[in-house]
DNA sequence: TTTTGTGAACTAGTTCACAGCT
DNA sequence: AGCTGTGAACTAGTTCACAAAA
């Protein structure tokens, strides 16, 4: 249990695939409370949602000691840790650039309200969209709003969700305006000055990789 | 360029991120083709797209001897191979589950129609938007129409954006009508049968790597 | 000469298997 | 006994570096 004695991983040494999956164990952990667990051990927990046990407890122990030899993890204890190494025990504010049919359903988005996430606004370049807000009230301002509104509501996380051609420029704006944290669903390699971390979600190949299984596998299994 | 004296490899001993790749590259060679550019070799490929040249050759050499040496890959000849690789050079029929915010914006998503996937139709069970369809004119239709629609347009992948509860029994019904792709938006492990294909792309997962990449940032970097 | 295609070297990620704690 | 935390073994993925082809 003694966190302090075991230095504090430097951020950009733990793989990405590792961040990932606390944020797996700690979905699986909100399902467990609800059904009323209290502990478990990591074979349980591997096997119940087709995980492997050695590899969460090394993902976990990579970030201090939270289980119990001979009990496993209790948890509570558990989920608290995990929403601290994510980030998520403070309220995090998300704006979505792009006031589209993609980006108004982000914004919409009832999983990253549940997971403490709070989208403040949407932002778009159309007057005709400028004023209005979406189906769930996240308003849409403009473009030129984003760096004061950045300062005000302190964002710390935008979403993209421009066409493709406008994703650079408008998160080189984003950037300027001091955010961190992107996460793009723009198609194409985007670039970012070091310091800033950009997550993409690229619908474009997730769809070509399925077609490429298809494809594959239509050749025939002999 | 022969393709014959060369094993076809067979389907899942591709590396997924090797194919994610051959998307991209993909995309890359429609930039170059509109640019009119005719050849390209691997390394200014790299350079122009942030990408590494050995992986390039690579991953291009796994299906097949489409360079030239001392030349490079011709722009048209390599994308045409891609799209075949892919299995993007016939029409496949997409199907998305769940005509919520989500749902709605992937059917009329642009990107999707421009690299020849066509959207056939939404599914719902609310009777109130049954019949109805998206902006874009895909038409939503009741879920129980599912199999029946499955083999007379020959849906080859489905999209799942149903809320996390359902999407299980919904992944159900999809595999018995007798798709064997699908990408699903919903949080959680969903389970499929072997010979299904299942890609996954959870935003919530998305959201909180970022959220990490920020708490930890913040611990300051001395 | 240029640039591919590819074995070899390297790096990253996963799984095993067990010492040691409760 | 039961289960964690972790070095060691293994597997997968990337990058290097160069022989062979155009």
């Amino acid at each position: 249990m003694n966190l302090s004695n075991k230095r504090k991983p430097s951020n950009d040494q733990v793989s990405e695939l590792t961040t990932n999956r606390l944020s797996v164990y700690l979905r699986c952990l909100n399902q467990l409370e609800s059904a009323g667990v209290d502990t478990i051990s990591s074979q349980a927990l591997a096997e119940q949602f087709h995980l492997n046990a050695a590899q969460i407890r090394k993902d976990l122990a990579y970030f201090g000691e939270f289980g119990v030899r001979g009990v496993g993890y209790y948890v509570k204890d558990l989920k608290r840790h995990l929403r601290h190494i994510l980030g998520l025990d403070r309220k995090l504010r998300v704006a979505v650039m792009g006031a589209g049919n993609l980006g108004l359903a982000l914004a919409d988005y009832p999983g990253f309200r549940r997971e403490g996430f709070e989208i403040v606004a949407l932002f778009d370049i159309a007057d005709a969209k400028i004023g209005d807000e979406s189906r769930g009230g996240v308003p849409i301002l403009d473009i030129k709003e984003l760096k004061r509104l950045v300062r005000k509501e302190h964002v710390d996380i935008v979403v993209i969700a421009v066409p493709a051609e406008s994703a650079q420029p408008v998160l080189d704006q984003v950037v300027a305006a001091g955010v961190r944290a992107v996460l793009n669903f723009s198609p194409g390699t985007l670039k970012v000055p070091p310091g800033v971390r950009l997550r993409n979600v690229d619908l474009t190949v997730s769809l070509e990789s399925l077609s490429f299984y298809l494809a594959q596998g239509d050749v025939g299994p002999d």
